[in-house]
DNA sequence: TCAATAGTGTCTGTCAGACAGTATGTG
DNA sequence: CACATACTGTCTGACAGACACTATTGA
């Protein structure tokens, strides 16, 4: 009752009275490679879970946000400054969810449409893209299969109902390239026709480049109109997954 | 990059190196009254922001989840164990938020059909339900206009594609009385027989009552067929909100 | 000229909005 | 009976799925 959290009020003014809680930063990077999703993730070289695969992350510095924690998580990554969509995406504060000590994680899902292949910079820890088909959740650090799961469906989700496809291509881009996104995302097949349709009678989802054109393959075939980003983050109507 | 997220756990086994992290659950908990979408507020106390109005919330302890805090300090409130549905919302964690200390606050959506109206027990503190159309958002205490801004856009969204919309009613209920839950959070009215059509048409959104009917109102009409929730969680396909 | 890819047109079923009409309850 | 509310039927326009067709490019 309320009363009751003004005395949890009183109790801040005695850190001593509290835990110690380590706050992290957590990353479910995705992009997309030779038309497959893939997650980034890094071989852990410390117990525990030594060996095992896990999301990339560290902890939340004294002046900065969660949020500015994963951006300078991802930049670390990365080796640049990173472009892409970031979003938060949940937090996980299970009591035992490290065996060490008390770890609150804030979990982040970020997007980006093609990175370097191996992440990180010149150092020897290993890091790579898994193909979120071949990879295997159960034997990831931590509860990080948990999170895994839940940014995959966050994807997903929006995809259906905001332009987020679109941070998964590079600029100038086809229609074809947008349909692949999601054909790569949910697991579908579309008709080229009726994505098409769909794309462009969504006013701001891609802008046309004027006399943009892609050349065809090379077997041969028609060139393609080129697009940028449009400046809506909405759709609707949404583009819904098939039942 | 995955070397320094190492070097972090490394540093994770000496507590000293860390700032005083507290973390707090702090719940937007938002029921219908008289038609309006109300959310519950409480007065503080004590310094700082003493007299203005805040979301309810406590501090996790040390043996229990971010939502088991959530939970127990929804029971708290309510003086009863908490039916209704309960989700995570999202995280704040600006260094800035509360001049005292480093509090990292997880945020939480509540739906409950109808609870007393002092909510909290025997305290003093004093504690209301607020329409979310006569609230001032911006004379809340820390960030929590921000938290509501974002619990209501949550609530908003969720009618779209959940079934969150029964938790807003006691059962059983009327097609009337769910239509009224739309309305009353998305400030729009309805065509009854279209949304009539749409409830009944969605598998597992609603299960009729045998026999179960509703008197006419005082002033007569026709009784009412009465409806359960059904076991369906996503609506598919979604009641969009209008343009 | 052929193969491959881009893009258009069109049919059809489904569904949402609008709204007229019927049924059943109270006074 | 009047009247209020519950419920049904139907028209129409928008749109998604399916798919046949035309256009343009490279070899």
């Amino acid at each position: 009752m309320a009363g009751r959290g003004e005395q949890s009020d009183e109790r801040a003014y005695d850190p001593a009275a509290f835990p110690p809680f380590a706050v992290t930063a957590d990353l479910a990077v995705f992009t997309l490679r030779d038309g497959s999703l893939c997650l980034l993730l890094v071989r852990r070289g410390v117990e525990p879970f030594a060996g095992c695969w896990a999301l990339p992350g560290g902890f939340v510095q004294p002046h900065e946000s969660a949020d500015e924690a994963a951006r300078r998580e991802l930049a670390e990554e990365t080796g640049v400054e990173f472009a892409g969509h970031l979003e938060q995406l949940a937090t996980y504060s299970d009591p035992d969810r490290d065996p060490r000590m008390r770890v609150v994680s804030v979990a982040y899902v970020a997007l980006a449409p093609s990175l370097p292949d191996v992440a990180g910079g010149s150092d020897a820890a290993e890091a790579r893209w898994w193909p979120v088909t071949s990879m295997r959740p159960a034997e990831l650090a931590f509860d990080h299969a948990h999170i895994v799961g839940d940014a995959l469906e966050r994807v997903r989700a929006k995809l259906e109902y905001t332009t987020l496809a679109t941070q998964f291509v590079d600029e100038p881009f086809t229609v074809r390239d947008l349909q692949e996104v999601y054909e790569a995302v949910w697991g579908v097949t579309w008709d080229r026709a009726n994505f098409r349709r769909k794309v462009l009678s969504t006013p701001g989802f891609v802008v046309s480049v004027e006399h943009g054109v892609r050349p065809g393959s090379a077997t041969g075939g028609r060139s393609a109109q080129l697009y940028r980003r449009g400046d809506a983050l909405a759709l609707y109507p949404p583009i819904l997954r098939p039942k």
